[in-house]
RNA sequence: GGCCCCGUAGCUCAGUCGGAUAGAGCGCAGGAUUCCUAAUCCUGAGGCCACGCGUUCGAAUCGCGUCGGGGUCACCA
């Protein structure tokens, strides 16, 4: 049940009934939301204002009307016209219990939403390099990324996580080059690495398996005919290597793409190229060199390009090297075409910050593709920078210069992390500090949220302690009687809880996840703010030995909220633990 | 030089498809535990929302410009 929605929709029914001649989307631009100050009522919406305009109207008198359909309402306690034009509700105690009601019935799906409509969107992150181990630079869009598609699937979207594997490039021949130095290193040569080779030791046990399987025969053939096996084997390892640091932050996907897929005579690159000839999307021309510096390697050369600037882009983008090869970006735009052609209208990519310059290229080509029927949403992770008691942070690294995605799971565990990166809003960089995300203490909002979860446990264990006989079982809780919760204090909490709907919502349609973070904090806060006040007021606390009655309310609004935050938690990632060590 | 992101309390950050007196945590000052975990709560001080101009009933929010911080700039992925 979501009491915002409902009134949203009340108020454009009641202002349709008054004004007929109102459009849709002016209707659909109310706004139904808690005011800020909470003295002004429960609810407060801005459709007399938005309205106004287009009726040639005073604000402050369409407030009125629409607050006249309202005065009769049993819901309603009491509807005002403030300010500008602001119509204020109060509502009455029943709603707000029957709120409570139906996170008990509801569970799982209280908040859970329909805004996607079953559509199929296809949420692209992560997708390193399969040269090595993740790091921390891959973190928080892995974390992001993650989140986001437990977000709308929970609102109602069918959603592919996918990870794009770039195992076509040069680097992969780099890769596949470093590892066959390491099956020689296990057969008992001396080895040395040369300089943009990759040195991380995680090739080791690579080169010894291959070893294992292969014995010294790989060594008889040439090096052209022995790479393309150690290659598959390579990236097999490789992509078991990032799937075990995934799991380890619980992030997981459905699809793994592979780029080179698409490569080879008539595959998805050949095919698309061939496809935008026809449709005129691409020519033969030079492009001016950047403005600023031109790089000293600027070659002036005609070339096969996309007309990127036809959608949106500042430059037409080139699809083929001067070596002949297709450029990156001519198999991402194949690969978004392909992502098109299994049928998703909605994509979203989650990229890191050294990427922003690739984005209005990557609409350019979703645009193109689908002939402006698909659209893609890339949200950009900016930097986030380590640190320890404020200085830069390095620790021992097992690969390179390279603080690993392990290194920070093994640190702080996964549940701060998830929670801390997902604190933020992902495009402002971040500061990580592990001395903070470590401390179990009131600076870190994770352990604040998961205290508040086990105390609603310790609730239930002193209910049981102090009366025995009571029986707390799910059918016993909802049939509580639920007027007894009628305190400001009940209630205030209550209509925190009934917030959650419309910030799932919310949150979703902006491809927010942080805001779901922000508001598990605020429900923690008025849940601690709630059992504080029974240590003043014995009226007030959850458990009361000599009235059963109330203490099983309570003990409703305690599962309630209880519920809430392991929807929110979940959605998150992050667990809910039952009591904090 | 072009493009993108950011600039809000001493610090870290919410709030931004325009809405009422701009919020939270930390830090600082003070207070709360005979009673459900004080890993908590309550009170207080602390702001030209970087700056200027504009748009309008109304701007932290939108537009233009300036300053400051970060990222990025064919033939890497």
């Amino acid at each position: 049940m979501n009491v915002f929605a409902l009134f949203q929709t009340r108020v454009a029914d009641a202002l349709k009934a008054l004004y007929p001649s109102l459009a849709e989307d002016i209707l659909s631009r109310i706004v139904v939301e808690p005011p800020r100050d909470a003295s002004h009522g429960d609810l407060s919406t801005n459709a007399a204002m938005v309205v106004a305009k287009p009726l040639g109207k005073n604000p402050r008198e369409v407030a009125a009307a629409i607050a006249a359909e309202f005065k009769a309402d049993t819901g309603v306690a009491a509807v005002e016209v403030a300010g500008p034009g602001f119509i204020n509700f109060r509502l009455n105690t029943p709603i707000w219990h029957a709120v409570l009601k139906s996170v008990a019935t509801q569970g799982a799906d209280f908040g859970r939403a329909d805004i996607g409509k079953g559509e199929a969107v296809n949420i692209e992150y992560v997708s390193a390099n399969p040269t090595g181990p993740m790091h921390v630079g891959h973190t928080r869009g892995a974390v992001f990324g993650d989140a986001l598609a437990s977000l709308m699937a929970y609102s109602g979207y069918d959603v592919t996580r996918e990870y794009y594997i770039n195992d076509a490039g040069s680097q992969i021949d780099t890769l596949a080059k470093s590892t066959l130095l390491r099956y020689r290193e296990a057969l008992g040569e001396t080895i040395e690495i040369p300089s943009g080779f990759y040195p991380g030791d995680y090739l080791i046990p690579v080169g010894q398996a291959l070893a294992a399987e292969f014995g010294s025969e790989l060594l008889e053939k040439s090096e052209a005919a022995a790479l393309p096996i150690v290659k598959e084997r390579v990236l097999v390892a490789m992509m078991d290597l990032i799937r075990a640091d995934l799991a380890r932050l619980n992030v997981h996907h459905d699809v793994f793409f592979s780029e080179r897929q698409l490569h080879g005579q008539g595959g998805d690159i050949d095919t698309t190229l061939e496809w935008l000839r026809d449709e005129d999307m691409i020519y033969q021309g030079r492009l001016e060199p950047p403005k600023g510096k031109t790089p000293e390697d600027w070659e002036d050369r005609e070339q096969t390009l996309f007309r990127a600037t036809n959608y949106g882009d500042d430059v037409d983008r080139p699809l083929v090297k001067s070596n002949q090869q297709y450029t990156y970006f001519a198999a991402d735009i194949a690969y978004h075409r392909n992502k098109y052609l299994r049928g998703f209208k909605h994509m979203v990519n989650v990229l890191g910050a050294d990427h922003s310059g690739y984005v209005k290229r990557l609409q350019a080509a979703v645009k193109a593709v689908s002939h402006g029927e698909a659209e893609i949403d890339v949200r950009i992770c900016q930097l986030v920078r380590l640190l320890k008691n404020g200085e830069p942070f390095k620790m021992s690294k097992r690969s390179g210069d390279l603080v690993l995605l392990s290194d920070v799971v093994e640190e702080v565990g996964a549940d701060a992390t998830r929670f801390m990166l997902l604190y933020r809003r992902n495009d402002a960089a971040m500061d990580f500090d592990f001395a903070v995300v470590k401390e179990q203490s009131r600076d870190n909002p994770v352990f604040y949220v998961q205290y508040a979860h086990a105390r609603t446990y310790s609730v239930f264990r002193q209910a049981a302690e102090k009366l025995p006989g009571l029986d707390l079982g799910f059918g016993a809780l909802t049939g509580a009687d639920l007027s007894l919760l009628s305190s400001d204090a009940d209630l205030e909490l209550i209509k925190a809880l009934a917030q959650w709907p419309r910030i799932v919502a919310s949150a979703a349609e902006a491809h927010e996840p942080h805001r779901i973070a922000f508001y598990l904090y605020e429900l923690a806060s008025a849940f601690h703010g709630f059992w504080a006040k029974g240590n003043q007021d014995v009226a007030l606390r959850f458990v009361n030995a000599d009235d059963s009655m109330l203490t099983k309310a309570r003990l409703s609004l305690v599962a309630a909220v209880r519920q809430v935050l392991v929807n929110g938690l979940s959605l998150l990632g992050v667990s809910a633990p039952e009591e904090l060590s």
